[in-house]
RNA sequence: GGGCGCUUAGCUCAGUUGGUUAGAGCGUCUCGCUUACACCGAGAAGGUCGGGGGUUCGAGUCCCUCAGCGCCCA
C-alpha cells in the first residue's frame, strides 16, 4: 500500500523538493545536446531565450507572467519529445543598477561615484551583482521555470561582451555607426542621454507664456517710437511653454502666408534681455492657429525647431549644461536651474514690458521613463546607429512571414514603428555597461577594433584614450538570442539551437527589444532570430488599475505563492489571460485556482487509493482489462470526452490559445471527471465484474489529465503522478505504467487520435442518464427531500428500456434512489398515483413522494415545463418552415428536426400528465 | 492628428473558420459533515452580449456607424 497522502495538497512541502528533483534529474537540459556523443543534428529543437530580467531586480508579476507562459511552451514541447532548450540569464540594466549602487554607496559610505572614481565604482557594482544577482534567478526557479541553468548567461559576462564588441565593430566598419552632435533627449538627473523610447509623454497642466518679440528698427522701417521703453514699438507676439529657452532662440518663424506677420519676414527681432538679433523666417511648419501664430525657434532645445534650423541654416545655441542649469550662453542667468531661470527671466521681461499674458495650458510633457524627471532636448555629442537599413530588413522579415507575431495586430504596430524609425542613440553617460570600443588620439583619430588597441590606427600615436561612454543596455539585449548561444563564435550550441523558436515577452517592449533583436539578428547572423513572437499583456489590479507602489495596489507574486502555491498563481496567469490583452488579477482568482489544485490532488488521491486496492486475484493482472470490451457506459463516455479534450487542447496549443486550453482541461477535470465519473466509479468498483476495469479507467484518465495539466501546474501534477505511478507499478495492473518514465516532466504528451465512430451514441446515452439524475436531484431539492433519504421510483423508459435497465445502479446511486424500489418499465397503462412526475425527453419518471406532493403545485410545475417545451416547438417549427431548411447544412437541419421531435414527445407526455 | 484594443451575469473575465436554450470563477440564496476533497458536494437565482444600422436561413462572433473607457504612435 502507498503511504497515506495528506487530505490537502501541501505545496509548501512539495515545490522545492520537486524542483530539486527535476534539476538533479537533468530534465531541464535538451535530450539532444550538441555536447553529447550521440547528438543528432537533424532533429529540430525547440528553443526560447528568456527575456533577461534586471540582474539586481526582484520578482514582479511581469516576470511571473513570462515565466509561466514560457515554461508552459517549454514543457509542452519537451513532453512532445522535441529537444527543448530554454536559455536563462540576466541583464546588467545599466541605469537601474548604477542608480541602485550609487544610492547604496551614498547611504552606507556617504560617497558619490565621482568621489571613488570609475574603476572603483565598477568594481563595487560587480560586488553588488555577485551579492544580489542570484535573487531574481532563485525567484524564477520558484515559479517552476525549467530552464537549462548550466547555460545561464549575463549580458556583461565575457562571452556576451565579446558579442557586443563584435557587433559594434561590424556596424562601425560598415558605416552604420556614427558619432556626432545631435539633438537628443537628456536626463539632467541621471546626466546621460536616453533614447527616444525611454521618454514618455504625458498630458499635464502647464502655463503658456505670451510675450513680445520686438522688431529691430531698420533704415527702411524706422521704429515709430523710440526704443525698448515699454514695448510700444512693433513686435511679434509669441507664446511658449518654456520661457527659459528664449535664451537659445535663433529665429522667429511665421507662416509664409500669414497676413499678420508677412511684412516682418526677413527682418530682425531682438531676443529679450540678451539683446541678440535674430531673423524672422517663413516656414510652413508654423501653425497659424496655435498660440499667436508665430513661433520662437530654439534649435538647441526643441526637436521641431532643430529641423527648422536645418532647413534655414540657423545657428544652434545650447543654453543648458548637463545638469540643466543655464550655461555661459545664458548671460546673467548662467548657473540657474532651468526652472529658476524661467521664473527670473519672466520677471525681468515683465519689468521690461515685454510680457503680454500667461494662461493655463494643457500640453504633453516629456518625462524620463526612469525617475520621471522632465527630459530636456539638448545638443550633445553621442553615438548613433544608422537604423534605416536594419529597419528595412526587419520589416521584410515580418512582411514575408519569416517571423509571425501573435496576436497579429501587433504586426501593424511593428510596421508603423519601423517605417518611421529614427537613428538610435546608443551611448549613455554611465559607468556600468559595455564601454564603447573606440579610442581617440590627440589628433582626434578614432580607432575601433575587436581587441583593445595599443596605438592609433591612423597615426600610430600611443597616446590614446577610450571613449568614456557605455552602450545602451538594449544594445546588448538586442544580441541576446544568439550571443547567449556563443555568437560570434560558431559554437555547437549556436549551430544547433540558433535560430531560436519563439520569442515570448510583453507587448510593452516590442520596440525596445523585439524589433531590435530582429534587426540585429538579421544583420549579424543573416537569420531571423526566432520564427514566432508571442506577446502577452500587462497585469493590472483587480479593477484594471495599473499597479503602483504609491497607489498601494501592488500584488507581490512571492506573497501570492506563499499563500496559495506556485501552481495556483501560474494557472491564474495562464488561464486568465489572452494573448496581447492586459489582465486584471485578483487574489480571489488565485485562491479559486488553489482550490483547483486541491481538487486535482484529492481526485488523484482517490484514484491512487483505488489502484492500491486492486487485489491480485482480479482479472487485472494481464492486459485483457485494458481492452474496451467490458467498458460501462460511463467508461465509454469519459474516454470519449477525454479524447475530445486531447484533440481540442492540441488545436488550442497550436493556435496559441493556452488560456482556453487550460479552461477546458479544468472544466473536464472538475465537472466531468471528478463530479461524475469518479462518483460513478465508486459504484462500479463495488461490483467485481467492473472493479478492475474501473480502476484502470480512473488511472488512465487521471494520468492523461495530469499530463495535459502539467505545463500549467507542474508541481502538483508531478507530485501526484509520481504517487500514481508507483501505486500502479506496485499493483497487479502494473503493466499500465510499464512505459512511463520516472518523472511526469518528461512523460509523453497525449497524442490526439481520430474519433472511432461510437462516441456520439455513447455520449448521447450518457447525457440522457445525466439529465435523468439531474432532474431527480432538482425535484428532490425543490421538495426538500433530505439528501440521505433514499426514495423509490417508477421509470417508464419507452425505447430506452435496455439503456436505463443497465444504468439502474448509476441512476440509483447518483440520484439517491433505493435500488430495490426502482421499477423500470417500457410503459404503464395508468400513471402511478400520488407521485411527482418528471419528463426527460421521452422518459417518464414517477417519484412516489407520499404526502409531499401537493397537486396544485405539481400542476403548476408541469405547466411551466410544458410551456417551455411548447415555446421550443414553436421556435423550431418556425425555423424549419423558413429558408433554414433549404439553405443550412443538411446535418444541422436534421439535428434541429430531431430536437423538434423530442420536444413534441416531451410535450405530449406532459399533457398526458396534466389530464 | 493617426492607429489599436476593450465594452458579455452584482464583480473579474472566457467565448478564433457565424450554427443547440451565451459560459466560468468569485459573490448571493436553499440544502447537506454521503468512507477523495467543506480549499467540498447537490440545487437555484442572475445576461435585450454598450447604442443604432447592415450582410445572412442564422450574428456575442462579419461590415458600417455612434458613444464611453484604455493604450500606442506623432
Amino acid at each position: 500500500m502507498t503511504k497515506e497522502l495528506p487530505k490537502t495538497y501541501d505545496f509548501k512541502s512539495t515545490e522545492d523538493r520537486i524542483y530539486a528533483m527535476w534539476e538533479a534529474g537533468g530534465y531541464f537540459k535538451p535530450w539532444n545536446d550538441p555536447a553529447s556523443r550521440d547528438f543528432d543534428p537533424n532533429v529540430e529543437p525547440f528553443v526560447i531565450s528568456i527575456p533577461p530580467p534586471n540582474v539586481t531586480g526582484e520578482l514582479h508579476l511581469g516576470h511571473a507572467m513570462f515565466v509561466s507562459v514560457e515554461d508552459l511552451m517549454i514543457r509542452y514541447h519537451r513532453m512532445k519529445g522535441v529537444p527543448t532548450l530554454w536559455v536563462p540569464g540576466t541583464d546588467h540594466a545599466g541605469i537601474a543598477t548604477q542608480l541602485m549602487v550609487e544610492r547604496h554607496l551614498l547611504k552606507t559610505e556617504e560617497v558619490t561615484r565621482e568621489e571613488i572614481g570609475r574603476e572603483e565604482f565598477v568594481r563595487r557594482t560587480w560586488d553588488w551583482k555577485k551579492k544580489y544577482g542570484s535573487i531574481i534567478t532563485s525567484q524564477i526557479r520558484r515559479l517552476g521555470a525549467s530552464c537549462d541553468w548550466d547555460r545561464e548567461r549575463f549580458t556583461l559576462d565575457d562571452g556576451l561582451s565579446r558579442a557586443v564588441r563584435e557587433a559594434f565593430v561590424r556596424l562601425y566598419e560598415k558605416g552604420l555607426i556614427y558619432r556626432g552632435p545631435r539633438l537628443i533627449n537628456w536626463s539632467p538627473g541621471l546626466k546621460t542621454a536616453v533614447s527616444d523610447l525611454e521618454v514618455e509623454y504625458n498630458e499635464e497642466d502647464a502655463t503658456l507664456y505670451y510675450f513680445k518679440y520686438l522688431i529691430k528698427p531698420s533704415p527702411l522701417h524706422p521704429s515709430p517710437i523710440g526704443r525698448g521703453d515699454g514695448g510700444e514699438g512693433e513686435y511679434i507676439p509669441v507664446a511658449t511653454i518654456r520661457p527659459e529657452t528664449i535664451l537659445g532662440d535663433t529665429a522667429v518663424a511665421v507662416h509664409p502666408d500669414d497676413e499678420r506677420y508677412k511684412k516682418f519676414i526677413g527682418r530682425k527681432v531682438i531676443v529679450p534681455i540678451l539683446g541678440r538679433e535674430i531673423p524672422v523666417i517663413a516656414d510652413h511648419y508654423v501653425s497659424r492657429e496655435f498660440g499667436t501664430g508665430a513661433l520662437k525657434v530654439t534649435p538647441g532645445h526643441d526637436p521641431n525647431d532643430y529641423l527648422i534650423a536645418q532647413r534655414h541654416n540657423l545657428r544652434i545655441i545650447s543654453v543648458l549644461d548637463e545638469s540643466a542649469k543655464v550655461n555661459e550662453n545664458g548671460g546673467k542667468y548662467q548657473g540657474q536651474d532651468r526652472f529658476e531661470a524661467r521664473k527670473q527671466l519672466w520677471a525681468d521681461m515683465k519689468e521690461a514690458g515685454l510680457v503680454i499674458k500667461t494662461e493655463p495650458y494643457r500640453t504633453t510633457i516629456p518625462r524620463s521613463q526612469r525617475g520621471g524627471e522632465i527630459v530636456e532636448p539638448m545638443i550633445s555629442e553621442q553615438w548613433f546607429v544608422k537604423i534605416a537599413p536594419l529597419a528595412q530588413a526587419a520589416l521584410e522579415a515580418v512582411k514575408d512571414g519569416r517571423i509571425k507575431i501573435v496576436p497579429e495586430r501587433f504586426e501593424k504596430i511593428y510596421f508603423n514603428w519601423l517605417e518611421n524609425i529614427k537613428d538610435w542613440c546608443i551611448s549613455r553617460q554611465l559607468w556600468w555597461g559595455h564601454r564603447i570600443p573606440v579610442w581617440y588620439c590627440p589628433d582626434g583619430h578614432m580607432t575601433c577594433t575587436r581587441e583593445d588597441p595599443a596605438q592609433c590606427a591612423t597615426c600610430g600615436s600611443k597616446d590614446i584614450r577610450q571613449d568614456e561612454d557605455v552602450l545602451d543596455t538594449w544594445f546588448s539585449s538586442g544580441l541576446w538570442p544568439f550571443s547567449t548561444l556563443g555568437w560570434p563564435q560558431e559554437t555547437p550550441d549556436y549551430k544547433y539551437f540558433y535560430p531560436t523558436s519563439y520569442m515570448e515577452t510583453g507587448y510593452d517592449i516590442i520596440f525596445f527589444w523585439v524589433a531590435r533583436m530582429i534587426m540585429m539578428g538579421l544583420e549579424f547572423t543573416g537569420k531571423a532570430p526566432f520564427h514566432t513572437v508571442y506577446l502577452h499583456g500587462l497585469i493590472r489590479d483587480e479593477h484594471g488599475r495599473k499597479m503602483s507602489k504609491t497607489y498601494g495596489n501592488v500584488i507581490d507574486p512571492l506573497d501570492v505563492m506563499d499563500q496559495f502555491g506556485t501552481d495556483a498563481l501560474r494557472f491564474t496567469l495562464l488561464v486568465g489571460s489572452t494573448p496581447g490583452n492586459d489582465m486584471n488579477l485578483s487574489v480571489k482568482r488565485v485562491e479559486a485556482n488553489r482550490n483547483f489544485a486541491n481538487k486535482v490532488w484529492n481526485a488523484g488521491r482517490f484514484v491512487i487509493n483505488a489502484v492500491s486496492g486492486v487485489t491480485p486475484q482480479g482479472s487485472g493482472t494481464d492486459d485483457r482489462s485494458l481492452i474496451t470490451d467490458n467498458w460501462t457506459l460511463a467508461d465509454s463516455w469519459i474516454w470519449a470526452r477525454l479524447q475530445g479534450l486531447v484533440r481540442d487542447v492540441e488545436r488550442l496549443f497550436q493556435t496559441f490559445q493556452y488560456g482556453e486550453a487550460g479552461r477546458q482541461i479544468y472544466e473536464f477535470f472538475w465537472s466531468d471527471f471528478a463530479d461524475w465519473y469518479v462518483e460513478i466509479a465508486k459504484e462500479q468498483m463495488k461490483r467485481p465484474e467492473t472493479r478492475d476495469s474501473t480502476v484502470i479507467a480512473l488511472a488512465r484518465v487521471l494520468d492523461m489529465s495530469l499530463r495535459m495539466l502539467h505545463p500549467f501546474t507542474p508541481f502538483v501534477t508531478e507530485e501526484l503522478w509520481g504517487h500514481l505511478r508507483s501505486a500502479i507499478l506496485q499493483s497487479p495492473i502494473s503493466s499500465l505504467a510499464k512505459d512511463w518514465p520516472v518523472a511526469l516532466i518528461v512523460a509523453r504528451w497525449p497524442q490526439p487520435r481520430q474519433a472511432e465512430g461510437w462516441e456520439a451514441e455513447k455520449t448521447a446515452d450518457f447525457e440522457l442518464i445525466r439529465e435523468i439524475v439531474r432532474s431527480i436531484r432538482n425535484l428532490r431539492a425543490e421538495k426538500n427531500v433530505h439528501p440521505s433519504k433514499k426514495i423509490a421510483a417508477t421509470i417508464l423508459a419507452g425505447n430506452k428500456l435496455d439503456l436505463l435497465e443497465s444504468q439502474k445502479p448509476v441512476i440509483a446511486s447518483l440520484a439517491g434512489l433505493d435500488q430495490s424500489q426502482i421499477s423500470i418499465l417500457q410503459s404503464l397503462p395508468e400513471k402511478p398515483a400520488d407521485s411527482a412526475a418528471l419528463i426527460v425527453g421521452s422518459v417518464e419518471i414517477y417519484l412516489p413522494l407520499a404526502g409531499m406532493v401537493d397537486l396544485a403545485g405539481e400542476k403548476a410545475r408541469l405547466e411551466k415545463e410544458l410551456k417551455e417545451a411548447e415555446s421550443h416547438i414553436e421556435r423550431l417549427e418556425q425555423l424549419l418552415a423558413g429558408d433554414f431548411a433549404s439553405k443550412a447544412p443538411a446535418a444541422l437541419v436534421q439535428k434541429e428536426r430531431e430536437k423538434l421531435a423530442a420536444y413534441k414527445d416531451t410535450a405530449e407526455k406532459i399533457k398526458a400528465q396534466l389530464k
